[in-house]
DNA sequence: CAGGTTTTAGAGGTATCTCTCTAAATACAC
DNA sequence: GTGTATTTAGAGAGATACCTCTAAAACCTG
């Protein structure tokens, strides 16, 4: 049919991450994606309009790699075992991810969200409401009942894995293995029923 | 001696800290900073004698704004009293200056640590060194003995109330006033002792 | 091998940003 | 008033980024 391509959408993308893992959104030009590759300019933008699709593309496929984990890990029966499951799958993800994981520290904005072709704002959006509300579940599975209670369950299953991992990630090194104790403690402790008391 | 300042260092910061709250790092730029205030692109450079100046200086002044409470906040004499109201602090701060609040979600790396002024790099190094002493300490105070106890009094007067704060500044909306109450909670529930059971 | 489609390849226009440099304006000291 | 140090004011050079556009190359189908 065709002549085959040599630069893939996926190379482009994964060159795309590093960048933005190391330099943040800033990094990430078409010419530096370009040059990672060793391709022209024009073949990057033969794959993506412009620079908003591109960063729509790589937001989201990143966003998407992890959540897929994460949504799995949520759907065990046991409330109180899905809860762990998914903080713990934070922690390895990242570990086993850093790349991506340093993507995610940032914000749809810093990625030109407000650029974004619609499509990219709408899958957006389905992306995170679909995660909110499986963990918006797992609080009532979990027995929680006022607003702060299920605040509560997203702080220990979202909020800390997500900031001790981005803590050791901003600096540059990897995530120390003792972190995946860490947040088990501490997600222990925030859920409705509490942990086995601190000391 | 000399014509009065019409543009001075504090005015050009407060542009550059509403910019980037707004746009990010990468919108801070001198032009920019420049036309926030009505000043020519010359009187930015009279004061900073090139961008990364001026971005450690925002960055500085901005951190150390936040952290000279939160340190006071620290020093009360009953550990448990320190630890919450540092805590507390922190959403306080971030409800009461949203825009500083949106900058220090970033990362030094992200204004362009690399390049800073020697002296500047060394004041973000003391800085945080003396931050993470005070709560080391506290630690101590509280009776922390080992490396994951230590650990999770930084989750609990440190990661937690940032994470609430910072997902809701990032979508641009204030720090609702229920987070005051989550936060004290979770940090209550994370300290050494533990809190009241969750329900 | 001929036709058609996709992709590479990269030159170049336009815009923007950083930073330098000169000239003029200002206000205080004497 | 005069001198002087500081600041404003902005033009312009050099670099870089985004994006467009044209031409050639490569491969599959028939």
């Amino acid at each position: 049919m065709a002549r085959p391509s040599r630069y893939g959408a996926s190379d482009l993308l994964d060159a795309a991450v590093r960048l933005a893992a190391e330099g943040g959104p800033a990094a990430v030009t078409m010419a530096a994606v370009a040059k990672s590759v060793g391709a022209p300019s024009g073949s990057v933008y033969h794959r993506f309009a412009d620079r908003p699709a591109l960063l729509s593309e790589l937001w989201l496929r990143t966003l998407d790699n992890f959540q897929s984990g994460f949504l799995s890990a949520l759907e065990s029966t046991a409330p109180r075992t899905a809860a762990m499951d998914a903080a713990r799958h934070t922690v390895c993800w990242a570990r086993d991810h850093p790349a991506e994981a340093r993507v995610l520290r940032y914000n749809p904005r810093d990625f030109e969200q407000a650029r974004w072709p619609q499509e990219a704002g709408r899958a957006l959006q389905a992306a995170n409401t679909r995660v909110y509300g499986a963990v918006h579940t797992l609080a009532h599975r979990l027995g929680a009942t006022g607003q702060v209670d299920v605040e509560r369950v997203v702080v220990a299953v979202i909020d800390v894995p997500y900031a001790l991992v981005q803590r050791h990630l901003q600096e540059g090194s990897p995530v120390p293995s003792h972190v995946l104790e860490t947040v088990a403690q501490c997600t222990a402790a925030l859920l409705p029923g509490g942990g086995e008391p601190p000391s």
